[in-house]
DNA sequence: AACCGCTTGTGAACGTAAGAACAAAGTCGA
DNA sequence: TCGACTTTGTTCTTACGTTCACAAGCGGTT
């Protein structure tokens, strides 16, 4: 039972298409042709075989002895991440964090455009930001039936963030991107990401303190 | 040979360590004296074997037929995490996410302690951040050391980000999170995390590509 | 046209993680 | 003190992800 079936890509490789995508990207400008496996999982700072392995859900697109031709790479990578059509978005929260994200200029770059900017403080609505301003959150329902809008993006505080999941799913919303450090509850057809930053550096606190007590041997820490 | 050494815990762990050190603290907040496995993985949004698998690597801290104790529990996370001592951090670029960062309450309340934000942009400098203000790159090093700093920040653009992160290595500093969408290069005893907001959202497209294809079913598309 | 060197694509082995299920160990009430 | 009940800690099974190793396939060369 280890088949799977064709068009299905395993979560880890969805993830790394995208690292792949952007140093394509790169090669791409430098006007580089083709590249091997063990170049391009090199500056992906992957194992060449684990590139392979992730190249070859998307069917058989290199050439033996030679390696993949790099625009066709990045065109078969961009259609199986569904990149070909432009997504519209949303961003609810315009705090600090809200407002770096809005000035983002990764997102629209690849295809992503955020077509409103919600808050609840009135003191903030009106404010233009990324040349476009920020809506009341009233307005959020309206928006995104009228954009079809996809994906839904949170960063407002943690209290308020699965209300707002909640009204961006009655919207039609079906993935979301979760800044706030709160855990969503969704229905199963929506795809939920969460980047919480706090724990990230908690997992790196986690590795300093591994690194100044064992240093590598089966020392163990005598609990008093 | 599946054998762990004991305080050896799995990554996938650890992540999740970090998401139930917050529930619990909202529960010790409410004045929750005692949890169980079920009603903790309910909340924390995961499957409460996963839940009590993942404690037992702390220790047996449990009580059969009652839970946990809450403060028990938080302070035993902490402790494995390492945040028991503050941690100190310096963070580098100070563009718009660099602000939000500077900005994010989640962190100092935490035990991380930010001594510096650097950036290259003369223009920037000594402009007041986070009750402290922003250094001129050139002093990186010193801080770092005088600080004994062993977490770095990084939320320059891509380009910049494997120089500073040498520059910050060199001066000490074994851990790094990078915001800038560029794959680093690091000596064996430094770690780093990344988060790459771009290719969130590009996971995010991949679902909602899929939705709207298979919808479940063997469908495969047929590619011209 | 036959060979040679190179690189892909993949099968098999290994390691890590998730989930189901249950025995062990505790509390609480009588 | 004993028994019923609850919830943990852990074992076992299954799934997922990574890595190795190599046959298959292609371009260039003679």
């Amino acid at each position: 039972m280890s088949e799977r079936r064709p068009g299905e890509i395993p979560e880890a490789t969805v993830a790394r298409l995208a690292v792949y995508l952007r140093v394509l990207t790169g090669l791409a400008d430098d006007s580089t042709v083709t590249v091997s496996s063990e170049e391009l999982a090199a500056i992906a700072g992957v194992n060449s075989a684990k590139l392979r392995k992730d190249l070859s859900y998307l069917g058989s697109i290199g050439t033996r002895g030679v390696g993949y031709d790099v625009t066709l790479l990045r065109e078969k990578i961009a259609s199986s991440l569904g990149l070909t059509q432009r997504r519209t978005c949303v961003l609810v929260g315009v705090g600090n964090l809200g407002h770096a994200l809005a000035g983002y200029p990764g997102f629209s770059s690849r295809g992503f455009t955020f077509v409103g900017y919600f808050d609840v403080d009135p003191g903030r609505v009106g404010e233009s930001i990324a040349d476009s301003q920020i809506s009341d959150i009233s307005e959020l329902e309206s928006v995104v039936e009228a954009n079809g809008v996809s994906i839904g993006v949170i960063a407002t505080p943690a209290e308020a963030a699965q209300t707002v999941c909640d009204r961006l799913v009655d919207a039609g919303v079906t993935s979301i991107l979760n800044f706030a450090p709160s855990v969503l509850t969704v229905p199963g057809n929506v795809d939920v990401r969460k980047v919480d930053l706090a724990a990230e550096l908690q997992i790196l606190s986690f590795h300093e303190h591994r690194k100044s007590r064992g240093l590598g041997d089966g020392l163990v820490e005598s609990v008093g």
